[in-house]
DNA sequence: TAAGTTATTCTCAACTAGAGTTGATCTCCT
DNA sequence: AGGAGATCAACTCTAGTTGAGAATAACTTA
């Protein structure tokens, strides 16, 4: 991105700018990464090294670097929640794996006293990735893990009212919550799914992606015959898995992600239609 | 939502706490509110009365108040939107027609220097109004109007690019473009399109909605059988139009929205497989 | 080798979407 | 007043998609 020119007449009034007349906010990113690992959705969290909720869980996150007057070390949000995700797990933020997940924004929660020490406001990405190593605990993390989301006892009520679930600290279940449903829906109608899997990858095992996310069993013929069908889902590569299904069954075909940037028509979920209301 | 109650043994900390530690930031809240006049997607712009980029249109926002230590002043990220919008238009906050428009998070603005005074964080909401009056200049703003978006000339490459498109200041016509992009995507799964209108509407009526707003002509007839279908999208108030069509043709039946969140099947958008990849 | 498991392909009925048509009702113009 | 043209609402027809089930072949394990 380029930088917006101030107007030429706008510079003493710059040189008389006290950025401490506006209230000053700290602002953070949290990051809810979501991977597999043995055809389970799990999220990665920290264990809160110092107060506040010491001790709890949280979501990998802090404070974005602003750059103070001179702007030197100003880094942008999305740049920020690399660099938070890489410190908690270890990986290199550079090349390598993480230059390769999916991160998008989810949303900022500013709730007033959502934060116990101040005003923050928390800007939340949302991380896909195939399966990572174990974290190391780094930074203020007393421990940090891949944690099975279904472990977490997650409820529509639960998470809209933070301090009713004990396991995770400030208002971080219900950002979870909300990231799980983003993920959820981004599924149907983006090639998403495949950033889950590694570079290739069997049409089961792509089925098995979508079970995990959405935690319900889908037709396999249909699901076949689906992706197969929308174009630019996925790609053959020519190949077979050199092993068949893990209890028994043919080698099934290798694909790779396609070109498409949206699905259509779309992979819609069976149990929609229980909450259109 | 209720606040999470700091742990007893954190009070020490939290007296020794000093926010200066971290970079302060400052956070606005941005507002792209669309309205339909005369048929066209309107928003409604800002001219700045002030630096930086004084004289240009932008979209209406302004400071957060975060409340400062004690945290009095303390207003949610949504509140804030609304009375940036109320103050922009002149129409009271409570109450009244702003208490019932639609209002959602868009996203958050960061990069590092979209703002030439300092590090400013800007929050963008999203707000759908039916007819609203037009606005008188308020708060910093010299002037206010509802603009035609197809005025604005917004193309995709023009508004990746911050300065490329001189009409709107900062990253705004950035902002305005993917509030556009997430209105368009809206209408197809979610009832938003109702509203854009009063209480009671006619399928006409609401066809010319996402006519405005996706930019392209619908099959009437289509259209209305497939409105009828989707349970809960609308429900029949019995009642008549009082009034024919414009040029003629009977008088249409009138309804109001009914209680659908979610359109199942939803309305695609016709020219929905040109941008698939 | 037998039994069980899985990948892939088919079949079939139900449903959905796009395009066009029809008939009634209204406005506007002459 | 009468006719031309526009519009709403309902209907038809066809092509395509979806969901459920079954058939076939390729593999693993006992």
């Amino acid at each position: 991105m380029t930088t917006p020119e101030p107007e030429r007449d706008e510079s003493e009034f710059l040189a008389r700018y006290d950025p401490r007349e506006y209230d000053p906010v700290s602002v953070t990113v949290d990051v809810v990464a979501l991977t597999i690992r043995d055809g389970a959705l799990h999220v990665l969290l920290v264990r809160r090294g110092g107060p506040p909720y010491e001790g709890m869980w949280a979501l990998p996150g802090g404070f974005v670097h602003a750059g103070g007057p001179a702007g030197a070390d100003a880094e942008d949000l999305a740049d920020a929640a690399v660099r938070e995700l890489a410190e908690e797990t270890g990986l290199s933020a550079k090349g390598g794996v993480i230059g390769r997940i999916h991160l998008e924004q989810l949303g900022t929660y500013g709730a007033p006293r959502r934060d116990p020490r101040m005003r923050v406001i928390s800007v939340a990405y949302l991380a896909f990735a195939p399966e990572l190593p174990d974290p190391e605990a780094g930074g203020d993390a007393a421990d940090a893990a891949w944690v099975p989301v279904d472990a977490l006892g997650l409820t529509e009520s639960a998470a809209q009212r933070p301090g009713t679930t004990r396991r995770l600290a400030f208002d971080h279940a219900r950002i979870l919550s909300d990231g799980l449903e983003r993920a959820r829906g981004k599924l149907e109608y983006t090639p998403l799914a495949t950033a889950f899997c590694g570079g290739e990858f069997t049409i089961p095992e792509l089925r098995s992606v979508y079970e995990a996310v959405w935690g319900e069993e889908l037709h396999a013929g249909n699901f076949h015959r689906k992706v197969l069908s929308v174009p630019g889902f996925v790609e053959s590569t020519g190949e077979t898995s050199d092993r068949g299904g893990r209890r028994g069954g043919p080698r099934p075909r290798l694909y790779r992600p396609g070109d498409a940037r949206l699905l259509h028509p779309a992979l819609l979920r069976p149990s929609r239609e229980e909450q259109i209301r």
